[in-house]
DNA sequence: TATCTTCTGCGTATGGTCTACGCATTAAAG
DNA sequence: CTTTAATGCGTAGACCATACGCAGAAGATA
């Protein structure tokens, strides 16, 4: 096997160490230092996950773990992995792009909602985990036979990576917020607004009195904003591919 | 002054304290404490900056720091802030929307290069420090008058400023472990799609091999992908915005 | 002027964090 | 049976944020 060359990192995720056969046998198994972790930190939010906290978990003692791990952000990067899960239906064979990459942004929205802590969880650098690979193949996958180069592909995937992200991120921080002083998410953000208000009282700020004083008519749909920037992005690709099937059809 | 109802943190930021009149002067101002905070982040990095490190930058002892913020949470927040600084030049007359959005766009990561510790500090909540609703005021401005609604507004330069600080983390997250591994961001490239060929030889992943086996003619502009990804965003926003004014030119 | 009141800086202490190092034990390989 | 390597873990070091309380400074008040 090329399992030489990469990185101790890598190869653990892949679960391509080699036979650890002479000692006595480990009494657990990577898997479950993983499992423990993503316990902790579901139950308790990610500041809760320190190596002493997962340890006890599992009944043994601290250093134990560096025994599976190299190190706590090795850890981390693997609880992401394994809490993030495969992604969705790849696109079927009649399928559109459109459709199919929505479904990955969605999935992308799902799993962060269904594990909160990860987004709070630093990236490293560009995906290699095998979860994250599969995600990866997933969203290429979406995205064949458009005309759309190489570089343009991966682009496009982590701009609605990229998006979903992001408001995942911001709509969990408010309702997090919101949660924590015991309040609904509408009370925040009125509490919002009106601070804003406060604060832009004395100084010009012509765009933001604009935007206060057009009432919102509430809209009930808690999603409605992340569709609506998902469609933004969407659209904005299919811009691109639309002009591209025009001008020239063979893909480049 | 109706600086009551305010949380603490937004009294601070915004310089609505009541006058300390009463005891022996302070010898330092919360600017100073601030600026020292974003001096520790700039030359040695965001794990840097401990309070104790802070206060031994000013010359003062751990804890008096405790008597200009709250929290170093808050601290965090307020070095934001001011690292950040105000937003470039606001839209003018005649300018349209689009270039004024690109350009709110660019000044985010233009922003987040000049200092990159900034991305790591995680994000408390909607922006509210004066910096962060100047900028708010310019995002605002440069969609007026384009038919958008409220939360269209609020949405469209959310989506911005996501992609913006989603694509300057990414590229300086791989910046930094080529800086580390005292390599070019090139050669760490070329090493990350070497480790992906690698775990993906064995399993089935068409459309990755099909990416890899594209030889990407290597665009030397480092900012092609950026601008890319923006034009997409812009490019669907226009969608939007040029449908509204065909259809219902009163703006809703 | 003398006292009161409040605010300052800071010393101490608590309870946490990650992880380097080394040691005794265990179990497979030769 | 000896060799050898891997295991679990105890200890310790070097950090971290911050709660608490105290001595002293200086404006407010009598």
């Amino acid at each position: 096997m090329a399992d030489e060359e990469l990185p101790e990192n890598i190869a653990l995720a892949w679960g391509l160490r080699d036979r650890p056969s002479r000692g006595p046998k480990r009494s657990l198994s990577l898997e479950q230092v993983v499992a423990a972790g993503i316990q902790v930190a579901q139950a308790e939010g990610l500041p809760a996950v320190s190596m002493s906290r997962v340890a006890s978990e599992l009944g043994v003692s601290t250093m134990s773990l560096y025994r599976y791990v190299p190190t706590k952000h090795d850890l981390l990067d693997l609880m992401v992995d394994t809490a993030f899960g495969p992604p969705p239906q790849p696109r079927a064979p009649g399928e559109g792009w459109r459709p199919a990459l929505a479904r990955w942004g969605e999935g992308h929205l799902t799993a962060l909602r269904r594990q909160p802590w990860i987004r709070h969880v630093p990236i490293n650098g560009a995906p290699i985990n095998p979860n994250q690979v599969r995600w990866l193949e997933y969203g290429l996958h979406a995205l064949r036979g458009t005309g759309l180069r190489a570089t343009e592909r991966i682009s496009t995937i982590m701009l609605v990576n990229g998006y979903a992200r992001s408001w995942a991120t911001l709509s969990l921080d408010l309702a997090e917020a919101a949660a924590r002083s015991g309040q609904t998410p509408d009370e925040v953000g009125m509490r919002y607004w009106r601070n804003l208000t406060v604060v832009t009282a004395p100084g010009p700020y012509p765009a933001i009195h604009e935007l206060l004083t057009e009432t919102g008519d509430e809209d009930d749909d808690e999603d409605a904003e992340w569709r609506f920037g998902l469609g933004r992005v969407l659209d904005g690709v299919e811009v691109l591919i639309e002009s591209r099937a025009t001008q020239d059809p063979a893909g480049r």
